[in-house]
RNA sequence: GCCGGUAUAGCUCAGCUGGUAGAGCAACUGAUUUGUAAUCAGUGGGUCGGGGGUUCAAGUCCCUCUGCCGGCACCA
């Protein structure tokens, strides 16, 4: 027998046979070593303690110390001793794929009767059984064909698929929980007692397509949560109650933001101190763009389908657009538009107007433009993915040559904005042609590498996002989380050589001939309803002060205070501050909780006191200590406060 | 759109196996002039999401539509 020469973190490397597990390596440097032991690492792969070494390698034994892969493993483990529970309950119920995420794992079952919430429970206690048993983990590497034959046998397709799936070089490898059986990459842990039975959660069921693919049949997905001890669980549970309280539908009425009901679903109802945000943020925007080199522009609402079917939105986009027909009683037929589901088009049209020179490039045509798309019923949340919405929508008609400079321009434009509103770091990613797509795959790979270029140039790291581009172009998306770490894509660049081309839009080169401009449409916000909705759920409802809607309550301890207070409100107001009186016959205790409670940011309480001295005591939101300051002084601060960011 | 859940007063929720609606907060009225996260008392308020059905009787059971919630799919 061969020996092998195995080197650990230490520097230090010893002899052992070849062929030698991590368990028999963990084993031979103590027992308590090869008891606590739930995998290794070999020449950085994640190993599972019962495969074998043939080579030399670097190694290091993994305990539950070792948080990535004591999560990974806890989760997967929870996985298959989910799996196993479920079909030791319900034996008819065929298993799919158990994958580890974020926070736990889920399961995807194959089965005739929807789980109920209350089968979770049966689940539960039945995997906490198993965990009690202390099943031992075993793995063997099987045949393709005998693995097939085995799951037909079983009668679990899904099994059969994924067995087909796998690469031809790859080995197939089969695990045991107990005598539980699965098909599984591993690595696992060495038996389910080293599971934490106090530290995992089954969190719900729901739908969820096989391969994620339309076409067929949906199974039904259990997820669970799962960490490494009872503490982080708990942990995990405080964030999610703490996380639901800066959600922006629960703020948006808490604050009274605004409101959205049946008749008008996926539609936001701005109410006064929601539009105050939205026009602020509006104004700010308007601000930015100028000095960004920006003309604004309008467009219509409703435009006749011909335009969309030049642009390609009817071939590609139909079925998401709100489709009007007008019956005119002369006409001969029906006029049909649709609501303009996207600005582009439109700015094309008014680029056509009148002969463009390649000095106007490039030329950055923007607008607040009010879109309408019917998204599926189940898309729709909140403010975040409606079906009414307004972009901070801009197309860039440039030059090849200029995608590379306009796309650094804009990565700093939105970098910088990102910052004023409080967003430290933000994801990129880049996505590439999409199945669905208009345009020849030159065109595409002209894009793509011209983005790519730019995107790299500017310094921006991103991850890439396989086939999830537009359907005329690939994009960078800029990504924000909302409070349970959900991402949403708000700031978008895309390169679009299809469009001019099918609205022929052209412009005058050096040359005196007549060339095409590519188009890079872009937003930094995203729409305002979803930036809204992000902006307040990242600040919990604690808007910046320049952007809250009610900046400062005056509020009366005693009602003689009450003309002192409409003058402190009357100077707030004249210093560009929203203030505004609450002189109602209540106790300040009962003014402050309601006020605090609407994420008011300061409130200045009035007694005697104050009025006699023509001061103010000052209470800033989350704070729990006052402070007294003179009227003119407070004046003075507020207003420098209620300064939006790109004005100091 | 798909799977599951869900819909009771402005908000948060209760209403057991069917017998014709209740609480707290909010609102309104009155008293209280109050010092930093809920002052006290009284009053009003619901065709139980819409439609259909079963039943002597439906908030409760069934069907259906719609909205919402969680995922999937789709996407700013």
């Amino acid at each position: 027998m061969s020996q092998i020469s195995l080197t650990f973190p230490d520097g230090n490397a010893r002899e052992f046979p070849a062929g030698t597990t991590p368990a028999e390596v963990a084993q031979s440097i103590s027992t308590s070593l090869g008891k606590k032991a739930i995998s290794a690492s070999v020449n950085g792969a994640h190993w599972d303690l019962q495969w074998p070494i043939d080579a030399d390698a670097q190694i290091a034994i993994h305990t539950m110390q070792d948080e990535d892969q004591a999560l990974e493993l806890i989760r997967h483990d929870f996985a298959h001793v989910m799996a196993r529970a479920v079909q030791e309950i319900w034996p008819d119920t065929k298993v799919t794929i158990g994958p580890v995420t974020e926070r736990g794992w889920f399961y995807d079952f194959d089965r005739q009767d929807p789980f109920t919430p209350e089968d979770l429970g049966r689940i539960e206690a039945k995997m906490k059984d198993i965990v009690a048993a202390k099943e031992p983990v075993t793995t063997e590497v099987w045949d393709r064909a005998r693995a097939i034959a085995h799951y037909e046998e079983l009668g679990e397709p899904y099994k059969v698929e994924l067995i087909e799936r796998i690469p031809e070089d790859a080995p197939i490898r089969m695990y045991w929980h107990g005598d539980w059986q699965d098909l599984c990459r591993g690595p696992h842990l060495q038996h389910t007692g080293q599971l934490p039975a106090d530290a995992f959660k089954l969190m719900g069921v729901s739908g969820a397509y096989w391969f994620g693919d339309t076409s067929r049949p949906m199974l039904q997905r259990v997820q669970g949560v799962a960490f490494k001890n009872r503490d982080a669980l708990k942990a995990h549970l405080t964030f999610l109650e703490e996380a639901a309280k800066r959600d922006h539908r629960r703020l948006g009425r808490e604050m009274d933001l605004f409101h959205m009901q049946e008749e008008a679903p996926g539609q936001v109802f701005w109410h006064p101190n929601g539009w105050s945000v939205y026009t602020t943020l509006q104004d700010y925007m308007r601000r930015q763009q100028r000095a960004g080199g920006y003309v604004e522009v309008n467009t219509p609402q409703v435009v006749d389908r011909k335009l969309w079917e030049a642009s390609g939105h009817w071939e590609k986009y139909q079925e998401n657009m709100f489709i009007v027909e007008v019956d005119e009683e002369h006409a001969r037929e029906k006029a049909i538009n649709a609501l303009k589901p996207m600005n582009c088009p439109c700015h094309v049209q008014i680029f056509n107007q009148g002969l463009k020179s390649y000095r106007d490039l490039p030329l950055r045509m923007a607008e607040f433009g009010s879109c309408n798309r019917y998204e599926p019923s189940g898309a729709l949340h909140g403010i975040m993915r409606v079906r009414g919405f307004t972009q901070d929508d801009a197309h860039i008609f440039c030059t090849e040559e200029q995608i590379e400079d306009e796309t650094r321009r804009f990565i700093d434009f939105l970098a910088r904005i990102y910052r004023d509103l409080g967003f430290e770091g933000f994801k990129v990613k880049f996505s590439d042609r999409p199945d669905v797509r208009s345009g020849s795959d030159d065109v595409w790979d002209k894009s793509e590498h011209a983005l790519r270029a730019a995107t790299t140039a500017a310094g921006c790291d991103f991850e890439l996002n396989p086939g999830e581009g537009a359907f005329y172009g690939p994009k960078l998306e800029f990504v924000l989380t909302d409070a349970i770490g959900r991402d949403w894509q708000c700031g978008t660049l895309q390169v679009d050589f299809v469009l001019p081309e099918r609205l022929d839009a052209t412009y005058i080169g050096a040359d005196g001939a007549k060339h095409r401009p590519v188009m890079l449409h872009r937003a930094v916000l995203g729409s305002f309803e979803r930036f809204i909705g992000i902006l307040i759920e990242e600040h919990a409802g604690k808007l910046p002060f320049w952007l809250a809607p009610r900046q400062v309550v005056v509020a009366s301890i005693v009602s003689e205070a009450d003309d002192y207070i409409r003058e402190v409100v009357a100077e707030l107001q004249k210093a560009g501050v929203r203030a505004e009186a609450d002189l109602r016959n209540e106790k300040i205790n009962y003014k402050v909780r309601e006020h605090s409670v609407g994420k008011v940011p300061v409130i200045l309480a009035i007694g005697h006191r104050e009025v006699e001295e023509r001061t103010v005591t000052v209470r800033r939101l989350g704070e729990k200590q006052t402070a007294v300051t003179s009227l003119a002084d407070i004046v003075s601060t507020l207003r420098a406060e209620a300064t939006s960011p790109d004005l100091l």
